[in-house]
DNA sequence: ACACATAATATGTCGGAGTAAATAGGGAGA
DNA sequence: TCTCCCTATTTACTCCGACATATTATGTGT
């Protein structure tokens, strides 16, 4: 095995290393740094960046370091540059706010809760209906990853890391089982976002109720093959998602 | 009115300089290049993009271009860059396929069925949801732009860039009334794949079937708050350009 | 099998030349 | 005198090539 998979860094990597910063190159942190300022509000769409060689001496960057962020801002449409008319941060419909970079910038700071809103409900709405796709078209394999997810829930629970990877895991069996690839890349869009109010949750309070029970009732219907009942189960599964969402977020995290 | 509006090239700008190409920016140029290049399959994931110097040389650019193109992809997740070991192809479930420009990338050569049949599911599925949540949540101002936009439609036909417009305009206008970030960005996505393909119908064969009907029982239904009908009218829409679609694409297009 | 040295390669830095565009200024016409 | 248009300057992005650094794959020796 001498070809050595790339950027698996955070995955299985070594983690004692790098695990503190937001990107490991520098270009990645400047890029960070404006991304969760522009996510933030600090810059608002319209406002202009001023400057290349202020900004970089400003951050005591090289100008290239600085420009090479702009360039992944601007490949997220962050932002635009034109000469001499400066570097102005786009209106918000530009944005990729897909991008789970962006989604992670988002969430770096203060979340909009209007937005996390949004983001469950379309979740609300596109995992019933891959749930739904998956009991047509799952095979052994994808049934046994997410039983083999199920138990890590099991086991491990929500408050842990691990748990909510077992989450994800089980999610992500439950979209990877519809054989779309859109739906796939929106899940990965998604599942940050869920994850990130799943340990928000944990801040808050206890959970309310124990999610265990509803998603083996996802899995039964999947293995059956019952389209209408998977559709139904994880639908009830989000819908309480997004109830515990809303009341999670209306008042304000105890410090 | 000092204050000139940056980025609005493609839809209000002058259209007599800029239309023709990729990216007005050399790096852009690159990365296009690129880009197409990997969603066409002629880089596989995993393969090297062998040495930044060599890849400039190639190219005729300087290396500042090449890298500022490769973050542009890096951005994009297509690729991934280490010292020493060469910046590689990610695997397919990396890449950030619902990014407009990858779309782009991915419909300019020889698009992949199955990738498509995959965008217009998820296009079947959260159209409908969408159209529901319109009908609950629209307001006058919706109402007007999307009669406007039938309008359009009645008069251009499918069959001209106006029309299409349109229609991405009809559509548009409903996830809007969604008041739903996260749909609209999603939405911008799928419309360039909706679009492209409409116009790659056009070049097969006629259109079997007059869609306004169709679109005026959507409008109506949303119009009157009615959710349900509103959902179902959308979803014959939807079902049908799936299987328009779908036939379209198994006979290859008469050249 | 393991540890170390080497070499290859990407990353970060720098300053300068080129180029596009917005603003300001001047000239012609009403 | 006022308005409009054309030109010129200035400003900021864009591109370039070379240098220095850091990281790591690879080979070598124990």
């Amino acid at each position: 095995m001498t070809e050595a998979e790339i950027a698996n860094d955070d995955a299985q990597g070594k983690p004692a290393k790098e695990t503190r910063g937001p990107g490991r190159r520098l270009h990645g942190a400047i890029a960070h740094k404006l991304g969760t300022d522009i996510l933030s509000g600090k810059y608002a769409p319209g406002d202009i960046l001023s400057g290349e060689v202020a900004f970089a001496e400003e951050l005591k960057v090289s100008r290239s370091a600085y420009r090479e962020a702009i360039q992944v801002l601007t490949a997220k449409g962050l932002v635009a540059s034109r000469p001499k008319a400066g570097t102005r941060v786009l209106p918000r419909d530009r944005w990729n706010l897909l991008d789970p970079e962006v989604l992670g910038w988002a969430f770096a700071g203060e979340p909009d809760v209007e937005f996390v809103r949004s983001l469950f409900e379309l979740r609300a709405i596109v995992e019933p209906a891959a749930a739904r796709l998956a009991a047509q078209r799952r095979d052994k394999a994808d049934l046994k990853i997410m039983k083999d997810a199920l138990a890590a829930m099991r086991q491990h629970t929500l408050t842990t890391e691990a748990g909510r990877a077992a989450d994800r895991d089980f999610h992500n069996a439950i979209l990877h089982a519809t054989r779309n690839d859109a739906l796939m890349v929106l899940s990965a869009s998604i599942g940050a976002a869920v994850n990130w109010t799943t340990q928000f949750k944990q801040r808050s309070r206890a959970l309310p109720r124990n999610p265990i029970p509803d998603h083996v009732r996802v899995y039964d219907a999947i293995a059956a093959g019952d389209a209408e009942a998977a559709a139904e189960a994880m639908n009830v599964l989000v819908d309480l998602a997004l109830e515990d969402t809303r009341s999670a977020m209306v008042e304000p995290v105890a410090e």
